[in-house]
DNA sequence: CGCGTAGTTGAACTCCATCAATGTCAGTGG
DNA sequence: CCACTGACATTGATGGAGTTCAACTACGCG
């Protein structure tokens, strides 16, 4: 995705922790937030209210654009997040502006809509083991390298929400890949792809479901 | 969701029947596509070769808005459709105008977003019967009134497909729905919803999961 | 009429949710 | 330095909802 056009470069650049929401799902979309560094998750309550994360955003992403009136999800930091905010008003109008000009700049919403398209595909069908290897050949690309690997700063918990699975599901079906030797985890905030074709093979084998 | 802005009043209705795919996934996105009449449903094809529908679009609705490079699902008629065809870049000029205006012309993304969001949400979790509850109550008020009830020209497949369950899932649970009471089928294309809270309170249930 | 697609029903299996208990680790404060 | 705490991760046992497979029916259409 890399960066989309950077307007109103002068713009401060913030910082939020973790258990700081910068915005709420039902709020009025007032600003639009572009992340520089760090994971951000998207959290909505469906009407049972269950908790779902419909995505993760990292850097380079722009997050809260309004094509609703109000935010359809909650963004929430799972490490620490630099952002810079832009005004709603600022922001349509240098949208408009690309969009006269180059005819293409609803990029930056397709680049928001994706990962939530994709995680329909996900979820829609494919084993627990199907879901987690296409997951993890989905964001190992987009996170930070670290010795032999990538950080890893997920909580099982959050991957399970996305995945539309139960945390203790998660747990295996990581463990599961270990003993695979796909991948291994050194700690639980370190990730290293021991064999990526295997981990995309097991993506998308139609199979899927009926093997362990 | 009603009418979006109409622009380009002049332009030609079109028609098409089943079996005539609108647009096609991955192609590039030359037109957007208005419907007038009828039901359109969104066909993305996963990694694995699977068929998924990600939403069912209706009249009023704006589907094929440029937000990628290319179309991200197939536009397929379920019945015959009427439609209008605006090319992209008249799209984008008229687009550009009114979020200069008004500022809030993202709208009709959101509309086209809408249902694939949804669909998330609701195959995130929950039992079929719960799934099948929600996505009634999601398309019954958008469908053609007919007698005492709509017209219901989805064939089982699609929603099974739409809802990540298996056809035969969907006959089972329908046939549950009207064992409770809560619909009536006369014919395969025919539904009335007898007891719309219920129907509700199926879909919203937390315990939607563990109930038979 | 015969063919193909879509829907229906039944029986067996299986994968995942659920429940419960235990382990690990970071942070806190005595 | 070590107990204490709470959040998160791990592991096992169990049951059930939904998939899968297979056979059959209903319907539309040449």
């Amino acid at each position: 995705m890399g960066r989309h056009f950077s307007m109103l470069a002068g713009n401060w650049i913030l910082t939020a922790d973790p258990g700081h929401t910068l915005f709420w799902e039902g709020e009025p979309c007032t600003h639009v937030i572009e992340v520089q560094s760090g994971i951000v998750r998207g959290v909505s309550i469906s009407e049972e209210g269950e908790r779902h994360v419909t995505a993760f955003f990292f850097s380079g992403d722009q997050i809260g654009i309004p094509v609703h009136d109000s935010y359809r999800y909650s963004a929430e930091p799972v490490t620490q997040v630099h952002y810079a905010r832009y005004a709603r008003r600022q922001w349509c109008a240098a949208m408009a502006d690309s969009l006269r000009q180059s005819g293409r700049l609803l990029q930056s919403i397709g680049a928001e809509q994706d990962p939530v398209f994709r995680r329909g595909m996900l979820i829609g069908r494919g084993s627990a083991l199907g879901r987690m290897a296409a997951f993890l050949t989905m964001v190992v690309d987009r996170l930070e390298a670290c010795g032999a690997g990538v950080r890893f700063p997920l909580p099982q918990t959050d991957i399970a929400a996305y995945l539309g699975l139960t945390p203790e599901t998660v747990c295996r079906t990581l463990r599961h890949l270990r003993e695979l030797g796909i991948i291994d985890m050194p700690a639980h905030d370190r990730l290293i792809v021991r064999d990526r074709a295997a981990l995309e093979h097991a993506a998308h084998s139609p199979l899927a479901r009926q093997r362990a």
